[in-house]
DNA sequence: ATATGTTGCGCAATCGATTGCGCAATTGTT
DNA sequence: AACAATTGCGCAATCGATTGCGCAACATAT
């Protein structure tokens, strides 16, 4: 009930000046007197003013409005991500606002359709793992809205993308395991259907191959779900009981692999050695802590931020497709042998 | 560059009708025809027709907007909640805005004015570390805006909140450890000028003291930061070498405190039992699986948005204090001592 | 045939802030 | 003193959609 809100009309009508004037006064337009403008802010002060930003942005073309879309809010590296983000976004004086997709297309769709309602200036995408297609994101495109796909994309000639480099990065983690002796490994990888997946998967094996070592099927396990994690775990230890190494291409893979071997009694690194992709906090809270390429979910959110402000800014609709290398962090779950 | 978006008075000028038709049209309203109705929304279809919501909600009052402000994306509980009020959100045709406030009262002050800004139609606030008193809300007060405080509080008469009932909560913790014959307890709690680490402290320690035992200040960690835990703990297993159980507030500290059991080569439950309040996703991933007090995000986060669609739609100003109650998880971390 | 009711649509105002243009009052120039 | 330039401000239009009211055209009632 009560007052309704203060707007610029109150403030001229309380001064028994104009409206534009008000306007102007607050926004330290040259046109006005340093007295009006005295006066005007401590009105407003005194009425506590707030602007109405939708009628604002009525006229603007903008919003600072910077829209980022992801499946959900994991346990691990999307909070990074979104905090990296939203230290850019802040930078530069635009509001980030978060939508999930619970990974589920349709509501994606909507989502992205939601964003060109709101006139953002901007969108950031992290694909949920349903879509295969990117016709949902021409309404962007039709209302000039610059996007960017970021962590889990598909491949795209249209829009720009920045991701790590999954191949290789899957690649060095074969490397760094067969330089420390393990030529019998496993690797632990996500749904197929998905290029994070597919793409490390690829380059994990292949830096195997590049070593003249083939690895079997049964040593690359491709979960469509985390619950088969176990069975899948146990059989390639039934049909590898030699392996001297696990790596696991995301942080959840990774603490429950650890889990696993944990409740398996095996001990690690004298064991079995564990490497991971992660976003370095798993690592630090497991024991022994786990070496891993460490892919920050704050560089990457940084990155993209810069990049959809400066195509929002310079108008580019430049595409790119930037690729983020991992660093190595080695810490003590990897043993060398002889 | 490209087409600007089309507006109703385009697609009015296509059919040479009126934008009020078009609108209305495009609303299903009962005066007009059916007729105009399938040409209107066929040119609204063809011309890919997005309506302007900063437009038509600078006539109506509400946003469809409901706004969350958290300290920061955790790694733990965040995530779930709100996915759960996500949910809620929009089953009920909103759409959720999240914003991060970094912990820092300045930025939280910001966000609750943008909000206003916004005109979001409701705010849900998790209180940042920094935030010791609650004036920084009048503006909402002022917009009619309804707020709800949820999970970090603190006391308040004039704000609804939702919190689980973290004295009673310490308080299970403790009869639950006693029960189990843990008389020697370490307890781990945050900083002490948070509610939520007072309260879950204060009731441990009653639970001890209703069962005649008094708990040592050294028994009861508070941290003002994750580094000191280390430390504490040595210092905590110093002075009392013969402590049998330790029970840890978060998730956070949990995983912390796990691994730095891990690195001490302490097994568990063997030589010293862990319980904790938790989200329930950790406990599941740490070896073996702890039993908590389940705390689940989602849960807080559907009742939260519930409560506050209710004080939005019916416009209800009626303060609330809701206490959530914890539910006990036993699985294998928690050792029986004869 | 006149009065009354209904159907379908348009006019104009409105939401709150911004902006191009014009105009009066003041100051400066020669 | 006459003219030009500057200062400070207001009028009115604008952004895009919505809504109260009015008004034709047609149907129905008496």
């Amino acid at each position: 009930m009560g007052g309704n809100r203060v707007t610029l009309k109150d403030i001229a009508k309380r001064l028994g000046i104009s409206m534009p004037t008000v306007s102007r006064a607050l926004a330290d337009h040259p046109d006005i007197s340093s007295a009006t403008k005295d006066r005007v802010r401590e009105v407003a002060q005194a009425l506590s003013y707030i602007p109405n930003y939708r009628a604002r942005y009525l006229r603007a073309k903008h919003s600072r409005l910077i829209a980022l879309i992801v499946p959900e809010m994991n346990t691990f590296f999307v909070p990074s991500m979104i905090a990296g983000i939203n230290r850019v976004v802040q930078q530069n004086d635009y509001s980030l606002i978060v939508f999930q997709s619970d990974n589920a297309i349709v509501q994606e769709r909507r989502l992205v359709e939601y964003c060109t309602h709101l006139s953002a200036d901007g969108v950031l995408l992290v694909l949920s793992s349903e879509t295969t297609d990117l016709s949902h994101l021409d309404v962007l495109h039709d209302c000039d809205i610059p996007i960017v796909l970021l962590d889990k994309t598909i491949e795209t000639a249209k829009h720009t993308t920045i991701t790590i480099d999954d191949q290789e990065a899957g690649r060095e983690a074969a490397t760094y395991l067969i330089a420390h002796g393990h030529t019998r490994a496993l690797g632990v990888f996500g749904d197929q259907r998905q290029r994070i997946s597919s793409q490390r998967l690829k380059g994990f094996r292949r830096g195997y191959t590049d070593h003249g070592i083939q690895l079997a099927d049964t040593q690359l396990l491709r979960l469509t779900r985390l619950a088969e994690l176990e069975a899948q775990l146990d059989r390639a230890f039934e049909e590898h009981p030699d392996l001297t190494a696990i790596f696991t291409m995301t942080d959840e893979l990774l603490v429950r692999t650890h889990y696993l071997l944990m409740k398996r009694g095996i001990r690690i690194p004298e064991e079995v050695s564990l490497l991971a992709i992660s976003d370095g906090e798993a690592p630090m809270f497991l024991h022994p802590n786990v070496t891993h390429l460490r892919h920050a979910g704050g560089e990457v959110g940084e990155r993209t931020a810069h990049i959809l402000i400066g195509m929002i800014e310079h108008n580019s609709d430049a595409m790119m497709d930037v690729r983020i290398r991992t660093t190595l962090v080695e810490l003590g779950s990897v043993a060398t042998l002889p």
